[in-house]
DNA sequence: TACATTTGAATGTATATACATTTAATTCAT
DNA sequence: ATGAATTAAATGTATATACATTCAAATGTA
């Protein structure tokens, strides 16, 4: 595949950041299909793979949506919708909160752990070899990512 | 926002490759969401302006559709539609393809054209914007993505 | 030529994204 | 204490993504 001129069949470009918004669409492309054949056979998406460890991260402590929302790695998703599919699964359990009755704890349940554990070691299988770099050039790929935004 | 593990509060990641994977997903987000403000008042996706992109570069040629599905940053995505709603706001046209009447010509229209000029200057000042980097770490950025796929 | 295979595009369906709007519970201000 | 403002979650709607399937046209082969 190599570089994003030929990838994407386009000559040039007006400068290294416009180059850079489009390199990085590309690549989260790239990674998102890789992800997804991963995740298929298990009936689970990215997103809901997210939310999983993001309540296991809880240890146990209940997990409002908005909560689950903030810490979501697409911040423009539905963490109600999403609750709800995994609801479906019986993957999370939901619950009133007693002290503020807006809101709604969830929880991951024994079954939610279970596959959680099982795809993980997986996935980080997997991302390491999606990953073509050094140990090195990924630690220095992370720091620019988080300069980039500010 | 800074440092991914504070911006999606998880505490530490297994390994760098890991963390990139995640670090990699969430900019793209912050890079989706910076766009969307620029397109909406026009009515337009990212994915339809790539697509206005992809037609202009021909410069009048036609295109085929599957031509444009190869060339988009989403490998994944449903070219045919995306040409269809275009089509409804007549910012290109479609024609039967004289040599093969499987396929179908497709080219911007001098609207198409006029929408994708003026909203160029603008993505192109945004983009630079977005992006909180020196030009050489742009550089060097956009080769550490190119060797991540490999 | 006849028939199987392949190809380009369209269509069907489930899920996700991006927002706006709604509803109920809580908090704030007077 | 009452009504206004705010907040948490759910819901509505349009678009996009991810695939599988369909359909017609073109190609390959016996």
């Amino acid at each position: 595949m190599g570089k994003i001129e030929e990838a994407i069949q386009q000559k040039e470009f007006k400068d290294p950041y416009n180059k850079l918004v489009v390199n990085l669409l590309y690549t989260n492309s790239y990674l998102v299909t890789s992800q997804n054949a991963l995740f298929k056979p298990h009936d689970l998406s990215p997103e809901q793979y997210n939310v999983l460890r993001i309540l296991r991260g809880q240890n146990g402590a209940p997990t409002t949506v908005s909560s689950i929302q903030d810490r979501m790695l697409n911040k423009m998703s539905n963490a109600s919708r999403l609750v709800d599919k995994l609801k479906m699964k019986e993957l999370v359990k939901r619950e009133e909160c007693p002290s503020d009755r807006r809101q709604v704890d969830v929880l991951i349940t024994e079954k939610g752990l279970e596959l959680l554990n099982q795809l993980e070691i997986q996935v980080e299988e997997a991302n390491r070899n999606f990953v073509k770099l050094t140990k090195e050039e990924a630690l220095q790929l992370n720091d620019l990512l988080d300069k980039l935004r500010g």
